[in-house]
DNA sequence: GCCGTTTTCGGCCCGACTGTTTTCAGTCG
């Protein structure tokens, strides 16, 4: 069983404890969800932590859930689970997907009219409240039974609870209302938080918080969105809408004067704000998303802090960057800070440090079996130049082989660095300096899919896998080490080949793969597009850790894409990489010194 | 069931909105 299957069986194992509903069961029902999500996060499988009897290592196991973990990796199965979900019908989990159906309504509704079948349980239901068979239900209504059919319809219509949509494509759905809340003059300030201002590499929906001193009307203006498909409540402090592809907008809205505490409680994470309000539960205050109460004389006025700045600091901590307030550490990292105490929190590699893009595909027919750029090479140089950028390397993929013989490969990679030549001279206005590279597919028997003698044709190669994912773990590990021993295979790109839009990467050694890129100075690529995020931010945090050395790049396949550096950028924040952890923040010199080595 | 500037027991975040309810449970943020 991989981490995320354990994840769901814990999940799962939550949601029983939680229909039991016993008195002792509530925090056995919170340690369940938390062991849940840590699992989910966690870096590396827990067969290994098993093997290396490391279990303890994991946030949010204790001793009995590490006997169950055990149990899971000897026997397969673990007794005392199969047991709790052995009572409850399976079906139910099915209908947890559907908006609005809990543990309580899910578990009510399937057991009363005995549907165990979860693949017609969410119809089944649908024609019972067709029928009207549900308003008569203890505790449901006319109202209730409608709210179900709707929320079915929408269910059917792909608004599945756990979909979750990529991050640029929310960036720019958020950008839109965002500019739209904007021009209402009662809206004094505007901020998209929760998992956007974190930059998670997949958004849930996006969460919007307005400064303004007249709540009702910047609500009502809200809900005049022009992409407003659904109200889904609304309130005094806020709505819920959803737009026309079905993904829901949370908006809040709070006087000026209380902004600091809902941007903070906004921004999130969940777990990260329930570590910040038991912090301040130690120094004597309650916190939410209005202030701080004091716990004594409770009659004291709650204390309001108009930004994050200085809530976070009343309570004795510096500022913690949104990209890593996961409770991964660190609010105790930012408690040692404001000791002077060491390990105290990162300075974070910041978007301003980036000096160049070395995986820029362009229009130059290279006869490639992968696709081209659309761009000439003058645009992309125009690009980089007006992002500040001091180099670029172009990595076009490698000639395809099975096309072509040698010969007439070597003659594209001759022509192709004159060309490119060429063209860099022909403008000496762009100051951007050009590294002439390539992508290079990494075989199955992992040879390198060019030529020997066209290498020299090339500053250096960033290598990696576009073909045959399905291997096992060592051999793809043999595979892209072999392929990453050439001395001109500098960097592995995007190194689990994953797809966010639903392919799942390869897996890897990653102690050898980070052994090996140590001593032998290799690089290890976080690609920035959203499609891909690969490392991921989890990965990187493991990379920084050991040490690796890193390079963001945009895979960019238009002069558009290069844009996409922000995004990279955010998840090697996310993973708490410094300047110095990612090599194009280095100037022009060191890098080739580097690139060239 | 987990966890430790309170360290092996006694805490565990806190609030908005809705529907079916006379006071709250459920779901969600
Ligand atoms: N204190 C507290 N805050 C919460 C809780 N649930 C959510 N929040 C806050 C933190 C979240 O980042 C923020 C927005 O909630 P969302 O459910 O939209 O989560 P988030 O945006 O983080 O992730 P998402 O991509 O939407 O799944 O609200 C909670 O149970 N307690
Ligand atoms: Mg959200
Ligand atoms: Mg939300
Ligand atoms: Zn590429």
């Amino acid at each position: 069983m991989n981490n995320q299957q354990i994840s769901d069986l814990f999940k799962k194992i939550a949601v029983a404890y939680q229909i039991k509903n016993l008195p002792n069961s509530r925090f056995k029902v919170i340690a369940y969800e938390r062991a849940s999500e840590e699992i989910k996060n966690f870096p590396t499988p827990l067969e290994k932590m098993w093997k290396e009897d490391r279990l303890d290592e994991v946030p949010g196991l204790g001793s009995s859930m590490i006997s169950h973990v055990k149990e899971l990796f000897t026997k397969g199965k673990v007794s005392h689970f199969e047991a709790i979900l052995r009572e409850i019908p399976q079906s139910m989990f099915t209908l947890l997907s559907v908006p609005g159906f809990g543990p309580k309504k899910a578990y009510r509704l399937v057991t009363y009219f005995k549907l165990d079948n979860p693949k017609t349980v969410v119809e089944d239901i649908k024609v019972l409240a067709e029928k009207g068979k549900i308003a008569s239900l203890e505790g449901f209504g006319e109202k209730s039974q409608k709210d179900i059919l709707d929320a079915i319809g929408q269910f059917e219509k792909g608004q599945v609870k756990e979909n979750r949509i990529l991050l640029g494509l929310a960036y720019e759905l958020s950008s839109n209302i965002t500019e739209y809340l904007k021009k209402s003059p009662l809206v004094k300030k505007v901020l998209a938080l929760g998992s956007l201002r974190r930059m998670r590499e997949t958004i849930g929906d996006i969460d919007l918080a307005v400064a303004t001193e007249k709540s009702d009307e910047v609500i009502e203006y809200f809900l005049k969105y022009p992409d407003q498909s659904q109200i889904v409540e609304k309130g005094k402090e806020g709505a819920t809408i959803r737009l026309g592809n079905g993904r829901q907008v949370d908006l809040r809205v709070i006087p000026p004067r209380q902004w600091g505490s809902m941007v903070q409680y906004f921004t999130g994470s969940k777990a990260h704000n329930i570590q910040l309000r038991e912090l301040a539960l130690r120094k004597g205050y309650s916190l939410n998303e209005y202030g701080l109460t004091p716990l004594k004389n409770k009659k004291q006025k709650i204390l309001e802090f108009d930004t994050e700045e200085k809530l976070y600091k009343f309570l004795g901590l510096p500022r913690i960057e949104p990209e890593i307030r996961e409770d991964r550490g660190e609010i105790e990292a930012a408690i040692h800070k404001a000791k002077d105490q060491k390990p105290g929190l990162p300075q974070l590699v910041k978007l301003s440090d980036i000096k160049g893009d070395l995986h820029i595909h362009t229009s130059f027919n290279i006869e490639t079996s992968h696709d081209l750029g659309s761009h000439d090479i003058l645009t992309l140089l125009k690009k980089a130049d007006s992002l500040g950028y001091e180099y670029i390397g172009i990595s076009d993929h490698n000639p395809s082989q099975s096309k072509h013989s040698e010969d007439k490969i070597l003659s594209i990679m001759k022509i192709r660095k004159a060309y490119y030549e060429h063209k860099k001279r022909s403008n000496k206005s762009i100051r951007t300096q050009l590294l002439i590279m390539l992508e290079i597919d990494i075989r199955p028997n992992g040879d390198l899919a060019l030529p020997n003698q066209c290498f020299e044709y090339i500053d250096a190669s960033i290598v990696s896998v576009h073909s045959e994912f399905r291997m096992d773990k060592e051999k793809m590990t043999d595979r892209v080490l072999k392929g990453l021993s050439h001395p001109k295979a500098r960097i592995l790109a995007h190194p689990t080949g994953r797809l966010l839009t639903g392919r799942v990467g390869f897996e890897l050694n990653w102690e050898r793969i980070f052994e090996f890129c140590k001593k032998n100075n290799k690089a290890i690529e976080v690609n920035a597009s959203p499609y891909r995020l690969d490392l991921s931010d989890i990965m990187i945090r493991l990379a920084v850790q050991n040490g690796i050395k890193l390079i963001i790049n945009t895979d960019s396949h238009s002069k558009e894409e290069m844009d996409n550096m922000k995004f990279g950028v955010s998840q090697a924040r996310r993973g708490w990489a410094q300047k110095n952890d990612i090599l194009n923040t280095m100037r022009y010199n060191e890098f080739k010194d580097w690139l060239l080595y």
